[in-house]
DNA sequence: ATAGATGCAAATGGTTTGCAGAGCT
DNA sequence: AGCTCTGCAAACCATTTGCATCTAT
């Protein structure tokens, strides 16, 4: 299997766009990460190893990722948008705790599978979805 | 079972609130209208009932009104964030046309009971949950 | 009387964009 | 050389907030 860069090379390459050390440094620096991170924490990152990198670079940089089907946007719940790796990774979801923020990722086939049954149901074509399981960790039930 | 109207009143008292004719005025706008409306939209439906109301006001009733459970924040994935009357109606999750938005709402008893028991695998207490399938509808895919 | 509500306009905050200079191919 | 990028700062846009004024209770 090829890894991101290549195929984020490819992409570039397909759509006519050049392939930057921004761009590089900007996919690297999601590639280490394992966290879910926001453009802001992934912005002070990349910073940290290229301080003359721009905030409007990694936005732009970010879309790039996801139009090339590397990244996908997450919505916690929290006002920002957050991003991971998903190339070569199987498709998930997401369990929150509202407390801590912390996340598991969650996969369930049968919950897959009746989202298509029901979407072909009505008649549509299913291009994507999103489920969010927000409630509250163990840990911080017994916090309390 | 109480009308919403008298839900409202009575969160309003509890928390020492006033009813004021705004509130009432919005919180009618809401209940006339099947569908879901961003707050842009309902002011708009607002303003021609009575042109003196503010889009603040618009605003902060939404949210006591979310707080109140009569009212649910919904995500199209289009920017804005539209509500619909939740009390009184049983939950339930949406399949959105992503051309034409269309939406239809969607209740599956199996998907359900998966989260419960993913939530509870993890050791989370579910309080609450997202999910949005997005795709083409028939008809916009015929209209190609 | 008085805590709370309203409308207005200004402020926020995440994200996008215009532009002039810089860089990839 | 020419088209794409970048960084900067300004612009956007939905939503929030400060404030002086009004109002429900």
């Amino acid at each position: 299997m090829k890894n991101p860069q290549e195929v984020f090379n490819e992409y570039l390459a397909e759509m006519n766009l050049k392939a930057t050390p921004q761009r590089r440094l900007i996919l690297d620096t999601i590639i280490k990460q394992k966290a879910h991170l926001s453009s802001e924490e992934l912005y002070a990152k990349v910073k940290a190893r290229d301080a003359s990198v721009g905030q409007a670079t990694v936005y732009r940089t970010l879309k790039l990722l996801v139009e090339a089907d590397l990244v996908e946007p997450l919505d916690f719940a929290d006002g920002v948008t957050r991003y991971e790796i998903s190339y070569g990774k199987e498709h998930h979801d997401h369990l929150i705790c509202s407390v801590c923020g912390k996340n598991i990722e969650i996969l369930d086939p049968t919950i897959e599978k009746r989202q298509e049954e029901i979407a072909k149901k009505h008649g549509f074509k299913l291009s994507s979805h999103k489920m969010y399981l927000y409630g509250i960790c163990d840990d911080c039930r017994k916090g309390k």
